[in-house]
DNA sequence: AGAATCGATTAAGGCAGTATTAAAGGTTAA
DNA sequence: TTAACCTTTAATACTGCCTTAATCGATTCT
């Protein structure tokens, strides 16, 4: 799950942004409204987090921009100041959840999580693939009913495997979906968990496209 | 068992801590009825026990609210005001419980385990997690019929893991659940209080994973 | 075929998260 | 007050994950 947030605080991103990637979601931060938007353009996301008090630009001026331009990708606002008025205004530009700072961290995920399941009208608490399924929640990766042992960078290869069922993500696209926008990784990491991924699934889980990169493929059926 | 305690009356409520603590509860004490609605966003609770003389604004209006917005934790009313018709009041407001003060501890401690027992459907009586045994209201542990004696915050570890099976427990988490909301600790107590419980239950009993926190697990049989 | 490129495989080192142990401070009961 | 026990702190040991990097194998292009 790739989460854009964009916050002015540094403190609170930094916090933000450890404490969300234990829980499975990749975020990538920014600062500025500019830059948020320059990111949404180059990348995917999957929502975002939305902070009012932006130093070049009000947050709801930002959203409601967004929204104009028909993007509908779930939004949540943070902020300070709370008022029924100000958690109106915010509805009304098109966020989809309004939480106040300051806010509890597992509260936060979980509206997180609430929100994803209810714009990708696939649950966000299961995603099953050919007897192949993996429970963000708990974060449990089965096969046929066996539960697997994943390691967290295996869980979120697989978990953007799976999200993307018969399409060809590369190299980069994971990389960006493992580390977040551009801090990637400077070898050949993703390549090797995606072999760890087949030890541990079997080898015909993840097929590889020659040039592309890879995609989800069909596991092999129980002895 | 995690309660939220709404009093005002600080030698009341300091009374209650030590002494509910005491019985194996765990106690977040707010004196007005603004932190109280606050908290119960922030975090989680399992039950609440509410004075009606708050400072700011009748307990009973803040039970009426909480009730209208869904909320269904078990709530307790505790009361200097007796009557019939103030009883009934409390509880068309929605209390499950009335007490009158002066109250006896004992008396309070049952009522608020006969409330947690039937509110979660579940026993508060009696956790069994594979013949592990755990009753909230003696505080007595059993493993395969065996009694074994727990610490009071190995006793609180143990029933935190065992009403959430399956699920994974952040060790912020644990800690909120030991200390109540915030007020932490700043060492590896947890983990050592983890280790002591391995030590007597046996290793299985509590399951770590890795990044995330712990999990109850399946003990080993008896020999 | 030979060269070049891309991916697979393997092993090693560093690092972060946990486990273990010991000790000090506090509380409770005799 | 002493003694036993519980809790927290802190230091150290350990484990497994992640990355790096080197080598091997396969495919494509010339």
């Amino acid at each position: 799950m790739h989460i854009l947030l964009v916050e002015d605080d540094l403190l609170i991103a930094q916090g933000l942004q450890t404490g969300l990637e234990l829980q499975g979601f990749t975020l990538n931060h920014m600062a500025h409204a500019a830059a948020a938007e320059q990111a949404l353009e180059l990348g995917h996301f999957d929502a975002m987090i939305l902070d009012l008090g932006l130093p070049d630009e009000d947050g709801l001026q930002l959203l409601t921009r967004m929204r104009q331009q028909g993007k509908d990708l779930p939004v949540l606002i943070l902020s300070a100041r709370d008022s029924v008025l100000q958690r109106v205004e915010g509805l009304q530009a098109g966020a989809d959840d309004y939480l106040l700072k300051p806010f509890d961290l597992r509260e936060l995920a979980a509206r997180l999580h609430s929100l994803l399941r209810r714009s990708s009208g696939r649950s966000t608490h299961l995603i099953e693939h050919h007897g192949l399924a993996f429970d963000p929640a708990t974060r449990e990766t089965t096969l046929h009913g066996e539960l697997v042992t994943l390691s967290r960078r295996e869980q979120a290869l697989l978990g953007a495997l799976l999200q993307n069922p018969g399409h060809i993500l590369s190299a980069e696209q994971l990389q960006d979906s493992l580390y977040g926008l551009g801090d990637g990784v400077e070898s050949n990491a993703i390549n090797v968990h995606i072999y760890n991924l087949r030890r541990k699934l079997g080898s015909e889980v993840v097929k590889t496209v020659r040039g592309l990169g890879y995609r989800i493929g069909v596991p092999r059926e129980p002895a």
